[in-house]
DNA sequence: CTCTCTGCAAAGCATTTGCACATTG
DNA sequence: CAATGTGCAAATGCTTTGCAGAGAG
C-alpha cells in the first residue's frame, strides 16, 4: 500500500492505519465535499463489507486529528472534504450544490474578527449561501 | 393582540396568522440563536398545548418568507433567530456558544464573491468557528 | 498477544408528515 | 363556510453506539 502524505498523517496519530481507513482517504482525495453516503459507496467498490457506521467513525477520527473539514447545513446530510487546502464555499440554497472559493481577504478579515473577540484555533472556512447561475436562468 | 412590524410581514404573506406564530415570533424576539426545542418551551409558558411539530412548520415558514434566519451545524441541533439586522456569527467549537459579529466588510467581500461567480439571492451570514475565550483559559 | 478496529443491528436525536379536528379570515 | 393551521403520534433521515469477533502493530 503506497503511503501517501494524507495516509502520513494518520500514522503520526495514535490511531491505527487501516485498510477502511486508507479507502476513506483515498474516497475523500477523489472528490469534493461528499456526505457519508457517497464516501461509503465509493469505499465499497474496493472494499463491499464496509459498514456505514465505520465511516461515520472513521470520518470523525480524520476531523479530530484535523485532516477533514465538515460542513452542515439546514435539510440534508453533513459533507465531508479533505482539508489539504482551506478554502471557502458557495451553497446554491436550491439546488444544495458546493462550489470551492478562495479568498484570502476573507479569511484574514474572518481570522481578525475572531481574534479580536479572543477566539482562538480559528477555523476560517465560511459558508455563502446564494442561488447558483444554473438554479437563477430559466429552464 | 399587538402587531409588532415582525407580525406585519406574515399579515402581508398568505399565512394566516395564528397565536401559535405570534407567539413563536415573540419567543424569537426575546432571544437570540435559539434552537427549536428552547422556542417550544418558551412558547409553551403561555400557550402549553403547542406541539414541537407546530414549532418546526412555523420556523420553516418564517424561514421562507425572511423572518427567520436558519444556522446548523454539526452535531446539534439548528439555531433560529430573527432575521432583523444582518451579522454573521462567531461558534465555540467546544461549548457550541454562538456570540453575534458586525462587520460589513466581512459581508461585502462575501457579496462580491458570491456575485461574481453567478449567484443571486446572497445571503452573508456566515460562521466563523473558533475556541472561545472562556474556553481556552484553563479553570 | 494486546489493544484497537470493524460489522452488524439497534438506539438516538432532530425533524417531517398523515390525519382528523379546530381555527382563521 | 372554505381554506388553512394544529395536535398527536408515527415515520423518516442522519448519525452514534454496544457488542462480539477480526485485525494491526
Amino acid at each position: 500500500m503506497d503511503r501517501t502524505s494524507v495516509d502520513a498523517g494518520l500514522l503520526q496519530s495514535r490511531y491505527r492505519l487501516t485498510k477502511q481507513r486508507a479507502a476513506v482517504l483515498r474516497a475523500l482525495s477523489d472528490g469534493m465535499h461528499l456526505s457519508a453516503e457517497t464516501i461509503h459507496a465509493r469505499v465499497r467498490t474496493n472494499l463491499p463489507d464496509v459498514s456505514l457506521g465505520t465511516i461515520y467513525r472513521t470520518l470523525d477520527i480524520l476531523r479530530a486529528i484535523g485532516l477533514v473539514q465538515v460542513f452542515s447545513f439546514a435539510g440534508g446530510a453533513a459533507r465531508y472534504e479533505a482539508a489539504l487546502a482551506k478554502h471557502h464555499h458557495l451553497l446554491c440554497s436550491s439546488c444544495r450544490s458546493l462550489v470551492n472559493v478562495n479568498a484570502d481577504g476573507l479569511s484574514d478579515i474572518a481570522r481578525d474578527i475572531a481574534t479580536q473577540a479572543g477566539y482562538t484555533d480559528i477555523d476560517c472556512a465560511l459558508t455563502i449561501t446564494g442561488r447558483c447561475s444554473t438554479c437563477s436562468s430559466p429552464p
